[in-house]
DNA sequence: TCCTGTGCTGCAAATACTGCATCGCTATCG
DNA sequence: CGATAGCGATGCAGTATTTGCAGCACAGGA
């Protein structure tokens, strides 16, 4: 990358001759010689002053010496910069993901990666479904974590899970204890459901539009927390994905049932990134672990 | 002096495409991308994403491309003071002299040096003649006015003047209207000496030696204004070179008298250089000038 | 005085570089 | 959906460039 020359100056001139800085970079004394001679001509001033004992830094020597030495300083800097990037000591990852993966897998998955890659920082976006596809598309997002069912044309998915939206249900709810749940049977309570059913797709909507019914929703909210608490101690039945809500089921303190509809039950949550671009080792690792991660979990439960 | 890779590493990222900034380079595409391609595999890091419309700087390849243009605004930065330094418009110069040059040719000769080169700035040392000569042939000094009589080995003298030393005295002294003096006469009288003659070679001495003559010295000083003041209101003769006293004798305050002795006659002063090394420009462009005023120099009258 | 070590240079061989033509690929446009 | 244009990557051959070996002149020290 750099010129050689940087380093014979350098040299020469810590041995004050051009003939032993010419021993001591391997290299014969008559092509150092001349390429220092070539660069005084084309600056148009002697760096050294010749003597019979050897050469002597002149003053305009001097400064394109401290010049050539600021230069290789600041190469092996770069290099140590790069070299960290390169072996993923440093850098720093752009996150877009759905809330309930937020607070599901994400947590754990960095934790993890953090300990292997200590010196990584990490911006963690919370977004709808298709404004996490938007930012990886656009680059604004190194990885997505959402809904890959329809991805966009320059956004491809990772790894995927298969993650259907059923219902989501006090234990105590009239329907908590079927096996499985029809559609037309979510008609007789109030529904909670995630804001992105007003984007121009919404998958649920696809479904009940389909089967010429209509859900008598309570609330919209891009706030799982919000959701729960709003389904705790209330006949309403949300309609999510089984992953935001792993810790509830797990804790007995709501329940998940499953909806028999095709198109629901296709749904799948995926590791996105963009197509356009291989990532930088940093965000591949962590595409990889995050990935995995995906994988590990268990939603048939 | 510094790789073309710099360059190009910079305009390709400026353009966002091999193609475009090779045919700003005014170069084959292939070259550039050969050459980017090599650097990348050196550093074991990509600088680009490649994309079908151009390329995309990596986080690597931000790091390397502000290492290049500070690089190369350091190295304009360089061109600009090694110009300076060729086209002689900044520098320093290390001057050793007597202080009776100092107080006569040098102030003018400064002057008018610094007009031409105001940038210029000076160390201006004043010692006695055997030390002057020592500076200059150690590299303490890069220019030095003293007494090119018996030079060292590696000084050499730029221009000489003869200055024979001789009798300085008041107008009203008892020898004031003599020609010539003879050295026997300076018996009668207390001396005022320059400080050196108790260094081990004193060309006065010398001289009295060689005579059978010893002088009645009062004072030793080496101190020129302080013996122009002892001088003035006594009878004391001041034995000095005529160059000290330029602007008493004009104005007729003080007389210099020869001294009929041929070592006193021999006597020179010179701009003493270094003969191991070539004086950079503006030193030689200086020692040049002080060479003009020396031989200016009307000490016949 | 010779002798050693210096910087410098001519010449032939080795090396690196350059540009042309071409490939595979992707995004765009009809 | 297919054609096209523009991109980066690469094989190849000719051309510069660089390198190292001798050998030169010169200066300082024994």
């Amino acid at each position: 990358m750099h010129d050689k020359f940087l380093t014979y100056f350098d040299e020469t001139a810590r041995q004050g001759s051009i003939r032993k800085a010419a021993a001591v970079l391997n290299m014969s004394s008559s092509s150092l010689n001349r390429k220092i001679i070539s660069t005084e001509n084309r600056l148009g001033v002697r760096f050294f002053d010749r003597h019979a004992d050897g050469v002597e830094l002149t003053a305009a020597g001097a400064v394109v010496l401290e010049h050539c030495r600021n230069t290789l300083m600041d190469y092996q800097r770069i290099l140590g910069a790069v070299s960290d990037i390169r072996d993923m000591r440093t850098g720093h990852v752009d996150i877009a993901t759905l809330d309930s993966v937020a607070l599901t897998i994400l947590p754990d998955a960095l934790k993890q990666f953090n300990a292997d890659y200590p010196e990584i920082t990490y911006t963690i976006q919370t977004a709808q479904p298709d404004e996490v596809m938007q930012m990886v598309a656009d680059g604004d997002a190194d990885i997505g974590l959402s809904f890959s069912n329809d991805l966009h044309p320059s956004v491809r998915s990772q790894a995927e899970k298969s993650t259907p939206i059923g219902a989501i249900m006090e234990p105590g709810h009239p329907l908590a204890e079927r096996d499985v749940i029809e559609p037309h049977d979510l008609g007789n309570y109030q529904m909670i459901r995630s804001y992105d059913a007003f984007a121009h797709r919404s998958i649920v909507n696809d479904v009940m539009t389909e089967l010429g019914l209509s859900l008598p929703t309570q609330i919209f909210t891009n706030s799982l927390p919000l959701a729960k608490s709003m389904i705790t101690g209330s006949n309403s039945v949300g309609l999510y994905s089984k992953i935001g809500f792993l810790r509830e089921i797990e804790t007995n303190s709501l329940r998940y049932l499953p909806v028999n509809s095709p198109i629901l039950k296709e749904l799948r949550i995926g590791v996105l990134i963009s197509s356009r671009s291989s990532l930088p080792p940093v965000q591949h690792g962590l595409s990889r672990r995050l990935a995995k991660a995906l994988r590990g979990l268990r939603l048939d439960s």
